[in-house]
DNA sequence: CCCACATATGAATACTTGCTCATATATTCA
DNA sequence: TGAATATATGAGCAAGTATTCATATGTGGG
C-alpha cells in the first residue's frame, strides 16, 4: 500500500514518441490539410508554402505512425487520415490551445 | 466548397507545443509518479533513478505547461498532478502504446 | 549565525530533429 | 526510349532540447 507505480522506460517512450508525432508545426499543418480530403504531396506543399521534399519526409513520419495513409494513382500519392481517432486527437488539441485565447 | 482549411501557424505552432509536453520519456514518467499521490522533488528523481537537477528541469516544464501544480511545505515542493484531465490524457497514451503488445 | 537539507537555475554538452539540396525512383505520354 | 512530372530519400546543416555539473536560493534546526 502507498506503493507508486513507476511506468517502465519502454512504455513511457512508446507514449511519448506517439505524442511527440503531435509536436510539430508542420505535422499539425499536414493534418488538418487532411481534415476534408484526400490531398496529394503538391498540393499539401503549395497550401503550406513550403519545398515539397519537406512535406514528402514529414509524411513518412506521419505514415510510420499511422496517422495517414496513402494511395497511389498514377504520378500521385494521395494521403488522408488514418481514421476518425486522428481527427479526434487534432480537435482535442485545437481546443486547448484556443481555450485561452 | 472544396476549398480546403488553412490552419495557421499560430494556432498549429500552439498545438504541437501542447502535444510536444507529452513528448519526452521522462515526463510521461514523472507524470505517472503522481498519478496516485502528490511527490516532492527528490522522491520522484530517487524512483526514476535520475539526478534531481534534470527532474527539477523537467517539472519546471510540466508546470509551465499547466500539467502539475506546485505545493511549498518547509523545505520539500510537493508536486501534484493539475486536474484529471492530464490523467486522461496519460491513459489515452498509454492505451494508445499498448494495445498492439 | 551556521550548517544541513531540498529545490531551483544557468552554462555547457551531447543528442535529436526539421529543413534544404541534390539526386534517385516511379509513372505517364509522345 | 526519352522527356516531363510527381514523389521519395540520403547527406548535411542549423536549431532545439534533455541531461549533467556547479552553484544559487530557500528553509528549518541548533
Amino acid at each position: 500500500m502507498g506503493e507508486t507505480f513507476i511506468m517502465d522506460e519502454v512504455t513511457s517512450q512508446a507514449i511519448a514518441d506517439a505524442f511527440k508525432v503531435f509536436g510539430d508545426k508542420t505535422r499539425v499543418r499536414i493534418l488538418f490539410c487532411l481534415l476534408e480530403n484526400e490531398q496529394c504531396v503538391d498540393d499539401i506543399a503549395v497550401q503550406l508554402n513550403m519545398e515539397q521534399s519537406a512535406i514528402s519526409h514529414q509524411l513518412r513520419i506521419l505514415k510510420n505512425a499511422r496517422l495517414v495513409s496513402a494511395r497511389r494513382e498514377g504520378r500521385f500519392s494521395y494521403y488522408s487520415l488514418m481514421d476518425e481517432h486522428v481527427s479526434v486527437i487534432l480537435n482535442m488539441g485545437l481546443e486547448h490551445a484556443t481555450e485561452d485565447m
